[in-house]
DNA sequence: AATTATTGTTTCTTTGTGAAACAATAGTAA
DNA sequence: TTACTATTGTTTCACAAAGAAACAATAATT
């Protein structure tokens, strides 16, 4: 990847909030440039003759290796405050590039997605101007880049109000799995505790969960039932 | 305005969707490149020194003469097959423009606003390309340019689904207004009809509305109280 | 066989929603 | 003045949904 000024379109950026969470707690992933001491949100830029979603899931299939990740679009930012050529010249300094027209020193309207996946499944790898990239607990991020703080905020924000519509897309479990495992999607997401029993009937209720054969965990309890998501239903 | 090339971030652009309402029935403001028989929403681009906030207020405003008028941004809509130089060449050609390497004429990636108001209170203007702008109902939109019908559509998606939100921000009703007229803006947006004691209970208990002197209309019936939306409040 | 931890289900109560009835009242007609 | 009508504000009733707690089942352990 070159980079250069004719293949990608000037001034529109995408960032994506890549949310994980593998049993416990939801994280992040972050970039982050060492020597600058400046994290990031994972972003890219789109082709010319590349769809804008297209280009989404090929900067996300770069740096985890997923493909057919649900990815939701959920705002695009465009205000001037964003403009901050000077961290952006430092960081291009540090990996030798050095025109002060470049491209990449212009202004950016950056539209914002979020996908959500397990991250147990990925080893994440950084683009050509960060140094490394991990995983951040939600609850003690990093200082972001200009806005970044706010884009993660409004994805969250968007994603628990519209957790229920998502579930069926959502990465962040394997094929089967129990109601508890479940359950603990939803805390982890929606920052609260649910009761179990009402948590259960819900779920059941929504139509979206085939039952399997029980789980025998080796727990000295009864064993819970494993579910799957069913197929969508075309219409 | 002069549409030269320095002045706007090139392939980017907005759209909006302006819901009008009076009383009746819903409409959407519609340009209208009249020798091209051709239907597009009202749009525009944004400054390299301007908000995108910004620019779109100022795009309603130059068209309407509204300030201070409640945008939603729902959507960015970035798929190649927006890409039409023919029909936007020949838009341009019948205006006297015929650079055939214009900017205007690139693949744009548009975000997409809607906003509400009351049409009794605007006389659009059409803007240098365009040959006139009118009101259409919702229910008899002409075809339109690109995939601008599609934007429409998510646009009142969006307004449905988030309506009880965005209430205290809608600019269709005068101050003061009575029960009846919110229920028919109410049933104007849903498209369907709604229960009166339901629709009075549900939204004397969202708490939001005023209740003052009732207003003797002349009918021969019971006067109905009038309503104003209580100020925001800060949290 | 008793115990423990956890899961699945049911029950009870409270809250919300849709449909219908009832009550109030501003003008009109007799 | 007195019915009458149209419309509005409120209440009632039936039913569904949501929250809390109790009850029942069961896989391993003691």
């Amino acid at each position: 990847m070159s980079l250069s000024r004719e293949e990608y379109l000037p001034n529109i950026s995408y960032d994506s909030v890549i949310f994980g969470f593998s049993g416990e707690k939801l994280k992040i992933l972050i970039l982050e440039y060492h020597n600058m001491k400046t994290f990031a949100l994972p972003g890219g830029f789109v082709k010319v003759d590349e769809d804008l979603n297209t280009a989404v899931h090929r900067g996300l299939s770069e740096r985890t290796g997923l493909k057919e990740v649900y990815l939701e679009q959920f705002y695009t930012f465009g205000s001037m405050d964003r403009h901050n050529p000077e961290i952006m010249g430092r960081i291009m300094k540090e990996q030798g590039h050095s025109d002060p027209d470049h491209w990449l020193l212009g202004r950016f309207v950056t539209v914002a997605y979020y996908a959500l996946i397990n991250y147990e499944n990925v080893t994440p790898k950084p683009d050509e101007l960060s140094d490394s990239i991990e995983w951040y607990d939600y609850d003690h991020l990093p200082m972001l880049m200009m806005d970044h703080n706010k884009i993660v905020d409004k994805a969250l924000e968007h994603l628990r109000t519209h957790l229920d519509q998502k579930l069926l897309s959502i990465n962040l479990l394997p094929d089967r799995f129990t109601m508890k495992d479940l359950q603990l999607v939803y805390e982890a997401i929606l920052g609260e505790d649910l009761n179990r029993a009402n948590f259960q009937r819900k779920m059941l209720s929504l139509d979206i969960l085939e039952r399997h054969d029980k789980l025998y965990s080796g727990g000295s309890h009864k064993a819970p039932f494993l579910y799957s998501f069913k197929k969508k239903t075309k219409t």
